[in-house]
DNA sequence: GCGTGACGGACTAAACAAAAT
DNA sequence: CATTTTGTTTAGTCCGTCACG
């Protein structure tokens, strides 16, 4: 009962009106800018507005026009440290557009976790939705849910989605196939891939970019593929439980760079030297791999212009502008020493060149962009 | 206009109230359970509600019941990766506990950015307010706009504000003593203190921590803070740039473990062996740290608990129940080889004890932990 | 125990009044 | 004077809740 909402008889549209002395729909034209109003009345509604800080309520608002200015974002529980910052990316992109966001999370199973997810968000009469749908099945889920909103789907399988849904993504096909060229233009020929957890639709483009490359190649017969899970513990117990009997691998390819960094701990702790004895090469840019000794060779997302492009797109289709099906970002390879052959010594620092400074808005936050992300 | 809301007649409590042969009213009853209702009708109701997959509209309830069963969310836009994952905790708990979740980001300056969105979620009617604040000064502002909602504040500066607010956080000062406190008890008289950005409450903590152990052990004139930002790269430069003249540390506390890592570069690019020449310890326990060559000690953070305790807390003054002003919860110091004087070769796996498995729900997320968190 | 009907606060179509053509 | 243009009001609507009968 202290839980009663305080009885501020809040100062409604009504009140603004006699004020102003209008009625409350020249009021309401005044906010919404629908037709034209005299100068006169406008100032009049204006002051009366400014006078009491008028602010309209929302719920009588959205009850009518079935708009909230609030989006939805759906995230698979399961998302990796990575992800968790693409949240506040897309937090960030709507509040500077003026949105607001509720954010749900879903698991497994899909379907009903999918129902309850929507039907909440449909009480909220939400403006549009962006999933992140790191694992396979959701995003089927999502699109035989038959969702009403405007949609997009931030996912690493780019394909396109009937009913005008959009999906956002790294290539990350291609940038493990670019790695895994790199790898074997150093000459190594026995390249493994050390796998995440195989219902990631990442884990399945990094894996077939890196099997793509060996077929081209002719190498496949040398590689193998060790399963694993996102967790670097995993990581560290596959390697050390590995028997190497068939021969050792010239080079791993490894689906994350925390899994790197174990693989990394593990092998020598087995007494086989990177990149001596075996290279190793990544995945994430991880903000320790370039500090790591050595340092690692890695493919850098950007996972928070991933994150805003997803957004900004969103925002298009709510204004109601086109958009494309298929957003594909480029990912960047990164070579350092624990993928080459020749030693050489170098500073540890990348001499990386500046991102373009694009000039989109959505991918600039408008202060500083801390380093950490 | 093609953004023209969907007509979908969205089933109404009307039609649920159809279905089941009631009146809507009794519908109403069914879902609040304000009063009774006879088995047989409820039944109905309630079969009609799950065919329908019915879901009342939030905002029509809440225009008359100025309760919205949302959760304002306030985060500082420079919130580190390790405060990324924070905010999914607190959409869990909430979500959890059949609340939803709305989440805005703030910025400085603090006054107008806090005014703009107070406001905003004033028009949401939310039943309460989480704020992340890490940076001096939200803290104030917060309490200077006085709030009218039960508000938790997650910060590290503990200490009580007026007018109930809660503040949940981790005992920073306390650990980063510990931390000192283990490198003096190891034989290190000099030693460094690698500051973070200077306007976060954690790096202000941290800093305080190192300074009362030094005091404590007469040690202050032997110490010396390097004033960095939390990015790696600042770290790194830092230790680039210092000179060393008038002598060097034995050991360095680093703000950060993503610093640290920077830092360990740093002083290998310089021909400085880790632990040998100087210790260094870091703060997280981020992902990569146990596998860093030498392994790195440092103070694992348990912020997944932050936030759920934080939002628990939110949750009983909802409900009016009494609730602590402050909440400081424990940071657990790690050893690992980096700040060890005689080196010792072990496995580089921690044989850290499992968390006692608290039965608290709130710190309990209901399906698995994902080892990145 | 259950149905009826009056709100809650803002939007909007249609009806009306005033000014301009 | 009749006809458009422009500005304003009235009444009905959105979807639940709650006091009453």
């Amino acid at each position: 009962m202290a839980r009663r909402a305080q009885q501020t008889t809040r100062t409604g549209i009504l009140a603004i009106a006699q004020e102003a002395g209008v009625s409350p729909s020249t009021v309401s034209r005044v906010i919404n800018g629908t037709a034209g109003v005299t100068d006169e009345k406008r100032k009049a509604v204006e002051a009366a507005i400014a006078k009491y800080h008028y602010e309209p309520n929302r719920f009588a608002r959205s009850l009518v026009t079935h708009q909230s200015h609030i989006i939805g974002i759906l995230i698979d529980r399961s998302i990796r440290y990575a992800t968790a910052n693409t949240l506040v990316q897309l937090e960030e992109v709507a509040s500077n557009a003026g949105y607001m966001s509720v954010t749900l999370t879903i698991d497994k199973p899909w379907k009903v976790s999918l129902q309850r997810a929507l039907a909440q968000l449909r009480s909220l009469s939400i403006d549009g939705l962006v999933v992140i749908a790191p694992r396979v099945g959701l995003a089927d889920a999502l699109a035989a849910s038959g969702v009403q909103w405007p949609l997009v789907i931030i996912n690493s399988l780019l394909l396109p989605y009937a009913h005008g849904i959009s999906v956002v993504g790294e290539q990350q096909l291609e940038a493990s196939k670019h790695l895994t060229e790199h790898l074997i233009a150093q000459g190594y020929t026995r390249i493994w891939h050390m796998a995440g957890s195989a219902d990631w639709h990442d884990e399945q483009q990094r894996a077939l970019g890196w099997k793509q490359a060996l077929q081209e190649h002719n190498l496949e017969r040398f590689g193998k593929l060790i399963q694993c899970t996102w967790s670097a513990q995993s990581a560290y117990q596959a390697i050390m439980a590995e028997d190497f009997s068939d021969g050792m691998p010239d080079a791993i390819f490894v689906a994350s760079d925390h899994m790197a960094y174990a693989a990394i701990a593990a092998l020598r702790a087995r007494g086989i030297r990177v990149p001596e004895d075996i290279a190793i090469a990544g995945y994430d840019d991880a903000e320790g791999s370039i500090f790591l000794d050595p340092p690692l060779t890695t493919i850098k997302q950007d996972l928070p212009a991933v994150a805003r492009t997803a957004m900004y797109t969103l925002l298009q289709k709510i204004e109601g502008k086109p958009t494309d099906d298929v957003v594909a970002m480029e990912a960047q390879l990164i070579v350092r020493q624990s993928s080459i052959r020749a030693q050489q010594k170098c500073p540890p620092r990348d001499s990386n060149p500046e991102p373009t400074s694009s000039q989109a808005w959505w991918l600039q936050p408008n202060l500083f962009y801390h380093p950490f992300f």
